[in-house]
DNA sequence: ATTTAAATTCATCGCTTGTTGAATTGTCAA
DNA sequence: TTGACAATTCAACAAGCGATGAATTTAAAT
């Protein structure tokens, strides 16, 4: 018997055909994923062309050689999370105006943006989540790639930091923000890790709880270190 | 002109030949290295078997197959690390007795271990630290490996922080530890991501410095948190 | 002395890798 | 209607991949 009609077609596609376009985003969508999951080298071009429906050819067309690809992925998000941040630390300061705005409410303007994406039924938040553990946890990447898109951000917020915890040593605040960063890091990463250890008591998938019990949990730290 | 006798002997090496033996060792070694960096598929054993100056069959021959070396690296350490930190908090539990040990004690025997092994001349124990955070932050790895050579351990830390933290729910003490885990795992990863952040300011090689600010950060934490 | 086992190198297997040039088809402006 | 350009598939490249069987040399056991 004859096999179905792969109807496999060479040449640009046809404009009214709907999910041939926006093919570019697919492939970036499919990329974090895999990323996410296997790191730079356990992905291949040719199981992410597979996973985004899409010819191994078109992956460098659209985004050039594999490396360029990756920091794409890595940008694409990290620009609309430094904006949310960034807007959410604003509002808080307009709010406490004309008092400094408190830790708790910095970390939370630090950490709400992720949570509120992670609960989104947009899955590639989840995806993202993973992979900035991955480039943050780096020797390799994290300080190319953090330094590139959140070095910024981290400024702002350490001055923020600065601001509400009056008369504490730089070198403090920049070591909390670090143990914050790792701390965000691993649990937003989804690991499936803190359901093993507590034998299901804890699910990693549970961002509202692990959100709520870090605020305090980070701002006590920074308050202990910074002005004890 | 003829080239230098490389002198390259197949067969079993005469055992007078002081460096042709401890291969294995050189082997996991490199490996673990070179995992730390690239992961686990950024290392291809040809690479790894050119840096331990060793054949590429012989890592089959020692360790079988590319994920059996995997996890020989990934619990030679860690059998080590439980080993210390056990004792560290059993001699600190002796040293309060009749009274229950202090939540700052506890992480102090979670964390020491690590310190010393960083700040000892074995340069191994920071690729192990590197490679603890990459495994620890993958979903690939983090479950497997991690519940298989560290739950042990888990338990009893939070055995000893329960007792420390009377009353607290045990959601939260899981919560808390995991926040420590991901601080933990960041922070001796040694990625340079700090040096970039601070401009120099703070050094990721400072071990002590984030070991002494990291012990009354986290310690901050569990209490607001599990006592609050 | 012989035999058996351990430790090593070498050559090779069948597949997979990232990348690219050429061919093909469609769009759109001149 | 023609010509430039955009989007896609296909086929192929050289290089590299993990794994392994065979050959070789030495050590250890009998």
């Amino acid at each position: 018997m004859p096999s179905p009609p792969k109807q496999v077609k060479v040449g640009r596609p046809r404009s009214s055909d709907k999910d041939k376009s926006e093919r570019g985003e697919r492939i970036l969508n499919a990329a974090e994923e895999l990323f996410a999951l296997h790191g730079y080298d356990g992905v291949t071009l040719r199981t992410l062309a597979n996973a985004a429906g899409v010819d191994v050819a078109l992956i460098n067309y659209y985004f050039g050689p594999k490396q360029q690809l990756f920091d794409t992925v890595f940008k694409r998000r990290a620009k609309i999370l430094n904006e949310q941040r960034l807007t959410a630390l604003q509002s808080a300061q307009q709010a406490a105006a004309p008092e400094v705005v408190s830790v708790e409410k910095i970390i939370e303007a630090f950490l709400r943006p992720l949570e509120v994406a992670q609960e989104s039924d947009d899955e590639g938040w989840k995806n993202y989540c993973a992979l900035l553990a991955y480039v943050n946890n780096s020797a390799v990447w994290g300080p190319v790639l953090m330094s590139k898109h959140y070095n910024d951000l981290v400024d702002i917020f350490v001055d923020a930091l600065r601001a509400a915890l009056p008369g504490s040593d730089d070198a403090d605040l920049y070591w909390c923000y670090h143990y914050m960063s790792g701390a965000m890091s691993l649990t937003f990463a989804n690991t499936g890790r803190i359901d093993k250890m507590s034998r299901g008591l804890c699910r990693s998938d549970d961002f509202r709880a692990a959100y709520d019990r870090m605020i305090p949990f980070i701002a006590a730290g920074f308050r202990e270190v910074c002005e004890g």
